[in-house]
DNA sequence: TATACTAAACAGT
DNA sequence: ACTGTTTAGTATA
């Protein structure tokens, strides 16, 4: 049940409340005079559900409509005197809706904005609607809530402003949060509709299934809520890239959706929003690539909702703030996101990675950056080269508590060459009994990622062996800079 | 024209 | 039945 509503103890909202004149900063529960000075009007009020007889009537421009004549007259009555001094009065003095003058979106904000986790599931934000706002009190049951209940879905669904979570700890619907971004335009534009409907397309090709796949991306575990600390373990997130944003666009593909995806989008997304990286790595490996970026995919979300969950003033919502594409456009984003993190010139990056990684939510930042290395730019030999060497002495210098910070690529690169014993040539892991991945349940591919990533640095090994070799033995002057990190 | 509300078709769980 | 995603018609600023 919506424990976190209770929990929350989050006073009504007051049907004036001006979502768009809300400083980033600010805490929802704003200061609130009189609260229900707007009497909730009757059952019939400006949604009023007008008998809706069959699928699509002929004229359901002609009900609407009345109902939203209605709906003013009814807010030019009830409310007059009242929220007119709400906030920004859209132009006369009356509402907008019956409500108030904030829309769909800006209340589903303020209801998660309000939530101790940031962070509610779509029952938790129709209770939240329920019990906040007036209008909404006596429209909780069923027969009458479908319309409105409706369009929040329909605003969920089409903002980019909101982000889908996956929830698997309730096994029950997602969760919704703010994307961090702030879903600058808003609506999804054209190339963001495609590309989640490409997703959607990839997500019910294999079913978003696996438990605790990653482990536990603990998002501030300060949650009295449902997910104590021990169930977050299960979660992970599926990202719809709702960004209108430029980059974020692009890369916006973020949901990962499960294990086990098929690289055939990544591979059509890839030509549909240029080139990168990948497109220069050796077919076969580009395959191997592309899986694991579908794993990345799912990795990465967790530091937009980490920085949404953390105070505000941590340097992490820098993330949001700044320009940098946010990691949520991660996966198909590598590029942009390799720099935004790597990039000396992107001061926030450290700041934030310290903040996030001091914080309570340690695993998204491993996963984060870890997970990206193989996706560097460049050509598959460099990108190789850095998975290898580079990002460890970053990582390690952060301080990062191996066990509890990185338990999949990191420990890969953190314990190199996995004892010949314990790794044979075959597929199987090399160590510790992690939690392994349900790739595509594909003979073949059910490799699990940190195994990957440990066949990987093999791989590589046996490479730099036999350019030593080999073509080093040629002295044509290569030069090999690793770092002494191992 | 951009936003927003509403309705509804559909698909997946 | 509930969730989510989309499409479409309409209204309003």
């Amino acid at each position: 049940q919506s424990s976190v509503m209770e929990e929350s103890s989050v006073p009504p909202i007051d049907p004036d409340f001006e979502p768009q004149s809300r400083p980033r900063s600010c805490t929802w529960p704003l200061p609130r005079p009189e609260i229900s000075a707007v009497k909730p009007e009757g059952p019939e009020g400006p949604m009023a559900p007008s008998p809706p007889p069959g699928r699509r009537p002929p004229t359901r421009t002609s009900r609407r409509q009345a109902a939203r004549v209605r709906a003013r007259e009814v807010e030019a009555g009830v409310v007059a005197g009242v929220g007119a001094v709400g906030a920004t009065p859209r132009k006369g003095s009356s509402r907008r809706n019956a409500w108030g003058n904030q829309s769909y979106a800006d209340l589903i904000s303020q209801a998660i904005e309000n939530s101790p986790e940031k962070r509610l599931t779509l029952a938790q934000i129709y209770e939240w609607m329920v019990k906040t706002v007036p209008y909404f009190r006596d429209k909780g049951d069923t027969n009458s809530s479908a319309g409105w209940k409706n369009s929040i879905r329909h605003n969920l669904s089409l903002h980019n402003k909101f982000l889908r979570v996956h929830n698997e700890s309730t096994g029950k619907s997602s969760w919704w949060m703010l994307n961090p971004e702030g879903g600058k335009t808003g609506t999804m534009d054209n190339s963001s509709k495609l590309l989640k409907s490409r997703m959607r397309a990839k997500q019910t090709k294999n079913s978003p299934n696996s438990s605790q796949q990653f482990p536990k991306w603990g998002v501030n575990s300060s949650s009295p809520s449902s997910r104590g600390s021990l169930e977050e373990a299960d979660m992970w997130t599926s990202f719809r890239p709702r960004t209108s944003s430029n980059a974020s666009t692009v890369s916006g593909r973020l949901s990962p959706i499960g294990p086990g995806q098929e690289d055939e989008d990544n591979l059509g997304e890839e030509s549909l929003l240029g080139r990168y990286a990948a497109g220069s790595l050796a077919p076969t490996l580009t395959e191997t690539l592309m899986e694991e970026l579908d794993l990345i995919d799912g990795l990465t979300f967790p530091l937009p909702s980490a920085s949404t969950l953390l105070p505000r003033g941590s340097g992490f919502t820098a993330f949001a703030g700044n320009k940098a594409p946010l990691p949520q456009c991660g996966p198909k984003d590598p590029p942009a996101f390799s720099n935004s993190i790597f990039n000396p010139h992107n001061s926030h990056v450290p700041s934030s990675l310290e903040a996030l990684l001091t914080s309570d939510s340690p695993p998204p930042s491993d996963v984060l950056m870890t997970q990206v290395d193989p996706l560097m730019p460049g050509p598959g030999g460099v990108a190789l080269m850095a998975l290898g060497s580079k990002p460890s002495p970053l990582l390690v210098g952060k301080g990062l508590e191996p066990n509890k910070v990185a338990p999949m690529a990191l420990q890969a690169q953190m314990h190199p060459p996995p004892p010949p014993a314990a790794a044979p040539a075959a597929p199987v892991a090399p160590a510790a009994p992690r939690q392994q991945q349900h790739l595509s349940q594909g003979p073949a591919e059910r490799l699990p990622t940190d195994l990957d990533i440990d066949m990987f640095t093999e791989n590589l090994d046996c490479d730099v062996d036999y350019i030593i070799n080999s073509d080093l033995m040629d002295g044509d002057g290569i030069d090999f800079n690793f770092d002494p990190v191992m």
